[in-house]
DNA sequence: AAACCCATTTGATACAAGTCATTTTGAGCA
DNA sequence: TGCTCAAAATGACTTGTATCAAATGGGTTT
């Protein structure tokens, strides 16, 4: 393990509950995530009944799904530690990479509008997740007005966040789109207290490339640019961010 | 006006109320598009309470706006007749499109996340619209579960739209991408009991572009090519679709 | 430590779509 | 009837990214 590793890889040996993301004892009023995560808008007591309908379950292993393709939908979840991503496949079996989930952030929305879900979600890395069950979420709703609020306005930054990648889809080059990519993955870690500087990217060039709508190859090639033109060091999938400012108007053009 | 003309046009003498679709006066329980629009899963005693919160304005000229970037966020709208795009501008003032809306469409729902609308509605021919007061829908949605369950589909249908959007503009070619559209704005059609083989696009092929990541010479080229293989017969806005089946294989790849 | 696997990188070449320039078409209006 | 203006179509040329192919390198197994 590096010095930019994970803080879920830190304190895998602490004896305290509330110190291992992995644990899943945990309560969303004790969790480290909760400043980022659904109890945000919520009052100490209101938490407290949020806390009870959500489940935890063991750790994910790497590849292993937290739903697939037609499975029935009945929750939506919330990364506690490790990553996500969630993908979709078309008719002709084409998968689609749609996000990327951190520690804090909310997956799983998409399912709503179905009775089965129509992408899957797998962990890129060993993850820990809570499940929220819907049916549950949406009593609770009924009687926390500001939990209903909350849940409206993450299933529309969901909304706002997919149009940003059809901008950058469909109107930005293949450096602008790596660049837009790094710098989000940079400030998402900021907002989790860890460097936006150093650290390491969760997923492969593949799943890069996927997401992006760009081959694995361009990728490669344009990582390898940046590093030459000195705006990042590159180690696998270890990044350190060198020139912060180029990289923002590359991703601003 | 041709044969393929909009249906808003062919009743404008009528004079009964109900018959118009511009008139300000009709219910959602006469509303024709009822069946498409937020009534689908109320009950009539419902609807009629949702119809109480459901304001609506004079006919809107095409190329004005429903709302503007920056302007307070306050509501979601129906399209009641006529046609309505969205478009977001990104910091550096790029325009991208991010939908069509037909009649009994909802639109609007990316500003709930924030208390400005970070998109513009404008209309693309005379359209008339229902403003649905979002706060009033809210308190609506907390003594009505059946609309808030239907509120969360409807976001969650867009979430999944907008996936399909990412998807199409990632993988797929210029001819895919247009086929995609033509087939998309004949299905919406034919749902409303129109023709699904003889229609009018609303929207100009600069509009076009934009939303699926082409320039307008692209699509004018590809539209071409289209009626000189004979999948469609094009003049200028009016289309006819001669070959549903290699359309639908394109679209398809 | 050899053998293998897989992700990643790098290079050479092809092609789809962009760019720039020009023409055509049609609508509105004097 | 002809003028103006904008949208759309068409043609010639350029280019960014895909494609195909091969090399590199790290990690795991035997």
């Amino acid at each position: 393990m590096t010095a930019i590793s994970e803080p879920s890889d830190l304190s895998r040996n602490s004896t305290m509950t509330v110190a291992c993301p992995h644990n899943a004892s945990i309560s969303c009023t004790d969790c480290r995530m909760n400043s980022l995560c659904l109890p945000i808008a919520l009052e100490y007591d209101e938490v407290e009944r949020l806390n009870e309908i959500v489940q935890r379950g063991r750790p994910l292993q790497k590849d292993s799904h937290v739903y697939d393709i037609a499975d029935e939908f009945s929750a939506v979840y919330a990364v506690r530690s490790g990553s996500i991503k969630t993908y979709s496949v078309n008719e002709q079996g084409v998968i689609q990479v749609t996000g990327f989930y951190l520690p804090g952030e909310i997956f799983g929305m998409d399912g709503i509008a179905h009775t089965h879900h129509v992408s899957a979600a797998v962990a890129m890395e060993t993850a820990s997740i809570c499940e929220i069950p819907f049916s549950r979420l949406e009593e609770l709703s009924i009687t926390m007005p500001s939990l209903q609020r909350h849940f409206f306005k993450l299933m529309s930054k969901e909304i706002t966040s997919d149009q940003q990648l059809i901008t950058l889809l469909s109107k930005n080059s293949a450096e602008e789109r790596v660049a837009t990519l790094l710098l989000s993955i940079s400030a998402r870690n900021a907002k989790r207290g860890l460097s936006g500087i150093r650290f390491r990217l969760p997923m492969s060039r593949a799943d890069i490339g996927n997401y992006l709508g760009l081959t694995v190859e361009t990728v490669s090639r344009v990582f390898s640019r940046f590093q030459k033109q000195g705006l990042l060091n590159v180690d696998k999938k270890e990044i350190e961010v060198v020139d912060t400012l180029a990289l923002q108007e590359l991703a601003n053009t």
